[in-house]
DNA sequence: CGGCATCACTATAGAGTGATGCCGGTGCACTATT
């Protein structure tokens, strides 16, 4: 038995690595920069975990949502770990006081990217040695990145500040052009990159395109009959989310629920702690539901909206099936859903009548930044996507427009960069729009655009191979082993509910 | 883009018509001088 794998049955009880960990784990101890793409449920976080133990300085993982560091943080203290902490706004003042005055205490810190863009706080983490910088979920800073969460696109500033420490990049499902956009973001150097294949037979994939709304709640219905549960329902806006949930009630008797954005927070966990107990049949959701769910035997993934690219699709039908059993990704669009999704991903971006209206010499410009956005009606995201570029440019210093510069050429290669931006993003869409053709195989499709080589053939592959079929209830009854690995312990969201309810009685 | 809500207008007193405008997913953080 090696060093390493003394060291993981020393601090975490388990006799082997799983695919792929060691080898990230000995990559990083190497001190190379790292970029690894592992299913969810193969074990990502002892990707960090173990070299956190083993490095002497702190190891600093960002996430993207607040609430999967806290989960983190308070499995790991159920197990006895009391060297990690997190960083977020779910923590009181004084929590948060806590953490930072005993930084030397803590070995793994977790915080939003948001935060690690106040200088402050780099300021103070500074003051430590950090050795390993990680990224979760590191499709992210491509997804995200450029317009949503500007905060993202700092990192690599964050890093240098901190010293250049190491950095491990995770994520579930990347294209080349993702992982590229992931290297240079990060200013990784030569990155030793590991990737398990993205393709999992075990889900048989169906598309079924419709002429009209009608048509396809009617498909929705008979779909139902029968069909392999739990199941997660993607929709694509919060309005249906709650339509479908309710129609699948109704006409399925299901056990369903809805999950989106403007579900209060103590919902959305008691929805997702029942999801994961097995008191619910199906999740009707918005993308918004997903990310950090560790659930291995859902066993329908439904969309009823065109996923904006493949990757998208394949982050979320690949939340089917973790334990190996036969699952089912079942697509059911209308035509409508094909323009709404390409007019919200449009809509990402501003166009160039709002660029032009802000700038020196339009509409809306005034000398301080905030006045001009205000004046122009910025809505948020664009306000703070807006200031990120312009500062970057030179162009905004704090708050305030610097006439020094050339602000007509910084103009122009604003619009140019967005443009870029918009076509590649209908790029990728039109790649997912090929699935609506009835007659490629829609595996192929994906492994063309992963690069991945053909498996053997396979019994249920997809509705063009393998036309008529469904996969049903009966299919899984006692035919394989779940997973062995570890999974939330109910105390946990237990745990959670009383953090959140503390939190509310304090303010 | 297309579905909707709102509003002005019409023709006659409550409701119908058409024009216009807006919205549609995703989340973090809103503190500091000791």
């Amino acid at each position: 038995m090696s060093d390493l794998e003394n060291e993981l049955r020393r601090h975490f009880g388990y006799r082997s690595f799983r695919p792929y960990q060691k080898e990230v784990v000995e990559s990083v101890l190497a001190e190379s920069d790292t970029i690894a793409f592992l299913p969810t449920g193969m074990g990502k976080s002892l990707c960090y975990q173990l070299p956190a133990k083993l490095m002497t300085g702190l190891t600093i993982v960002v996430s993207p949502l607040v609430s999967l560091m806290e989960d983190q943080v308070i499995q790991l203290r159920s197990k006895g770990e009391k060297n990690a902490a997190h960083l977020s706004s779910l923590l009181s003042n004084e929590e948060r006081r806590f953490v930072l005055k005993h930084l030397n205490r803590w070995s793994l810190l977790f915080v939003s990217p948001e935060m690690l863009s106040q200088q402050w706080l780099v300021k103070k983490l500074a003051a430590r040695k950090v050795s390993l910088f990680v990224v979760d979920e590191a499709h992210c800073i491509s997804q995200w990145g450029h317009e949503f969460r500007t905060d993202y696109l700092r990192l690599a500033d964050v890093r240098k500040s901190l010293g250049q420490p190491v950095c491990l990049a995770l994520t579930a499902t990347a294209t080349q052009e993702v992982e590229e956009d992931i290297v240079s973001k990060m200013h990784m150097v030569r990155p030793e990159r590991f990737r398990a294949p993205v393709n999992r037979g075990n889900i048989f994939l169906q598309v079924h395109t419709c002429e009209n709304e009608y048509e396809k709640q009617r498909e929705f219905v008979k779909y139902l009959q029968g069909f392999a549960q739990p199941a997660i329902c993607y929709a694509g806006t919060r309005q249906d989310a709650e339509d479908y949930a309710h129609l699948a009630a109704k006409t399925g008797g299901l056990r369903t629920a809805y999950y989106h954005g403007g579900v209060s927070k103590e919902d959305r966990i008691m929805i997702q702690q029942q999801f994961l107990n097995d008191e619910l049949d199906m999740i009707c959701a918005t993308n918004a539901f997903g990310m950090g769910i560790d659930k291995s035997d859902i066993r329908t993934i439904i969309h009823l909206y065109l996923p904006q690219s493949v990757e998208q699709y394949l982050q979320e039908t690949g939340r089917a099936g973790r334990d190996g059993g036969q699952s089912a990704a079942k697509m059911i669009v209308a035509g409508d859903d094909v323009r709404l999704s390409l007019r919200m991903l449009q809509r990402d971006l501003p166009d160039s009548r709002i660029i032009a209206s802000i700038f020196p010499g339009g509409l809306y410009h005034r000398p301080f930044w905030n006045e001009t956005a205000e004046l122009a009606g910025l809505e948020d995201i664009y306000h703070r996507m807006l200031h990120f570029y312009l500062e970057q440019a030179g162009a905004l210093k704090e708050g305030k427009w610097d006439y020094t510069v050339q602000t007509e050429e910084i103009k122009e290669r604003l619009l140019e960069r967005f443009r870029r931006r918009r076509f590649e993003k209908e790029r990728q869409y039109k790649k997912m729009q090929e699935f609506l053709n009835k007659d490629t195989c829609i595996r192929a499709l994906i492994r063309d655009y992963f690069n991945e080589e053909p498996e053997s053939q396979l019994s249920l592959c997809c509705n063009v191979c393998h036309p008529n079929s469904q996969v049903d209830a009966k299919m899984n009854a006692g035919s394989f082993q779940t997973d062995s690995a570890p999974v939330n312990g109910s105390g946990s969201w237990r745990n959670m509910l009383q953090t959140i309810l503390r939190q509310s009685e304090e303010t």
